[in-house]
DNA sequence: CAGTATCCATTTCGATACTG
DNA sequence: CAGTATCGAAATGGATACTG
């Protein structure tokens, strides 16, 4: 892909895709709790922490939409519900895994530099 | 890490530090441009396309806040300006590359998938 | 329990004009 | 050219109450 100059866009469409998906607050980590097993919203919820019931209702609808999850209802009262990773939903977890990797081995060396590069000093 | 009733929490602290520096919508690029060779802003603005200036400088300081990217300024007229990523910046790069694979891989099976679940149909 | 409907605070982004 | 300052629009997230 090639803008008005003639020279490659290193940002291309898959690329601007991608950054679609994970650049919300919740869906790395919602994808990341479904992918060892399917959950149901109660449980990823607890599991997550700090997410409210309809932000995760929402988190699930777009990964939904892009067919990276997939939704299962229980005819059962009360109500059950679960939600898996589909089959392209689950190709996502090896990017995800080297990212969440990234953050275990560098997110220390992250907090240090913050923490010695205070905005001022009185 | 566990909540409140000792299970594991999936989304560990450095998960969320993970998704606090990749969820923006520039970041991924701007790194992504970033990690062939050193480059000036309006060569980035050119290369990503779409991006105004301001937001352009947003993300860069941000990512220099982080120790991702380096700013060095010569003293010349007119002012000349490149960024860098740091050393801690280029371990970014392999999970950036593994998400980006993802997406030229998959990208388009997920607009197929859009396309046939189209919200409603008259 | 799962999900929706409101309402509201905050963040993020974009366009423009302007300075050194 | 690089960067800042404003202003406004839009997206996003959070808290709460409510329905089946």
């Amino acid at each position: 892909m090639q803008n008005a100059h003639g020279q490659v866009f290193l940002a291309d469409c898959p690329t601007r895709l991608a950054v679609e998906i994970i650049a919300e607050k919740w869906a790395v980590i919602v994808l990341f709790a479904l992918s060892l097993e399917p959950r149901r919203p109660g449980d990823l919820a607890g599991l997550i922490g700090g997410i409210s019931g309809k932000v995760l209702t929402q988190t699930l609808r777009r990964l939904q939409a892009y067919g990276l999850v997939e939704r299962q209802a229980y005819a059962e009262a009360p109500p059950r519900v679960e939600y898996r990773l589909t089959e392209l939903g689950a190709t996502l977890i090896k990017p995800i895994t080297a990212l969440t990797d990234w953050a275990r081995e560098n997110g220390e060396a992250i907090v240090d530099f913050q923490e010695n590069h205070r905005p001022a000093r009185p």
